[in-house]
DNA sequence: ACGCCCGCCTGTAAGC
DNA sequence: TGCTTACAGGCGGGCG
């Protein structure tokens, strides 16, 4: 379930990989992957002998600029993997629904069992995608004062953890590191956005930039299901420095109380009723 | 304006 | 053992 660290380790090591490739070729395996194009052939030809210029993020959506001016946008969903393979002939996993081969040799593959994620080339007038004018700042690209953080919390009248996962307001930000987000914040998920102390609001903003931050440096988190691989198929580091995300009836590594587990609107959120107020 | 639920999907695992 | 069911959840959309 790649969130904004997941995304932003993508980030990085893609653009070490494929900024300067020219694309070769482009195959489209499963069309429901390219959704908003009228069809794979009209999405292929917008990519087919463009060079990438520059790999940026948004939330939890890459940004791939071309020659063109164009962008390749891509969202891994729940389940997207993107790998970088040096010889095309490698044997290719189930679900790999899009394929870019680069003309200097290798590709990259876009896997997705779920088919939640996407890939669509946007004419981006400005630089930036019109289709991702609805999200919110980024919190590592998009830092703010506290003052000006207050004053967005208290545009809202609803729980800090259904904020967070608001995209509209925040962009990036999943299940698992707003439970991570608030623990640090000493914040329970369901405290409303415009009840907060000014110590309470420099809490979580700062535990939003330093989890996510601390997130990226571990090259994000890989569950049990191994769902998050990065570009080279490797697991990311930071699922063993999780405070509370699937660690219920575990004890709370400040307090020794076990973190507790509720639903809410059908997901799991996890925290620590003792540290979290 | 927000909470809540559904539909979209497949793989995994628990339950009967 | 084998089938069924629940769960995982990002996102858009509908409803209350």
């Amino acid at each position: 379930m790649p969130e904004l660290p997941e995304v932003e380790t993508l980030r990085q090591d893609l653009a070490k990989e494929v900024v300067g490739r020219k694309i070769r070729a482009v195959a489209v395996a499963n069309g429901r992957s390219v959704r908003r194009h009228q069809s794979a052939k009209h999405f292929r030809a917008l990519l087919e002998g463009r060079t990438i210029k520059a790999v940026g993020r948004v939330g939890k959506y890459l940004l791939m600029t071309l020659d063109s001016g164009d962008v390749l946008v891509i969202h891994l969903g729940m389940s997207g993997q993107l790998f970088r393979v040096r010889d095309g002939k490698e044997p290719k996993p189930k679900h790999t629904h899009v394929v870019i081969a680069f003309h200097q040799g290798g590709e990259l593959r876009y896997v997705d069992p779920r088919t939640f994620g996407e890939l669509f080339v946007s004419a981006a007038p400005k630089g930036v995608p019109p289709e991702l004018d609805h999200l919110g700042f980024d919190p590592l690209e998009d830092p703010m004062s506290w003052e000006r953080f207050a004053l967005l919390l208290r545009a809202h009248h609803c729980g800090l953890k259904a904020l967070l996962m608001n995209q509209q307001f925040v962009a990036g930000i999943g299940n698992l590191y707003s439970d991570e987000i608030l623990f640090a914040s000493g914040l329970r998920y369901d405290r409303l956005s415009d009840s907060l102390s000014t110590t309470e609001v420099r809490r979580l903003y700062r535990a939003m930039v330093e989890t996510l931050t601390e997130a990226v440096k571990h090259r994000g988190s890989t569950l049990a299901d191994e769902q998050y691989r990065d570009l080279f198929g490797e697991v990311g580091e930071y699922q063993g420095q999780h405070q509370v995300y699937d660690r219920e009836g575990q004890p709370c590594r400040r307090c020794r109380n076990p973190i507790v587990r509720v639903k809410t609107g059908g997901r799991s959120t996890f925290f620590c009723e003792h540290c979290q107020v």
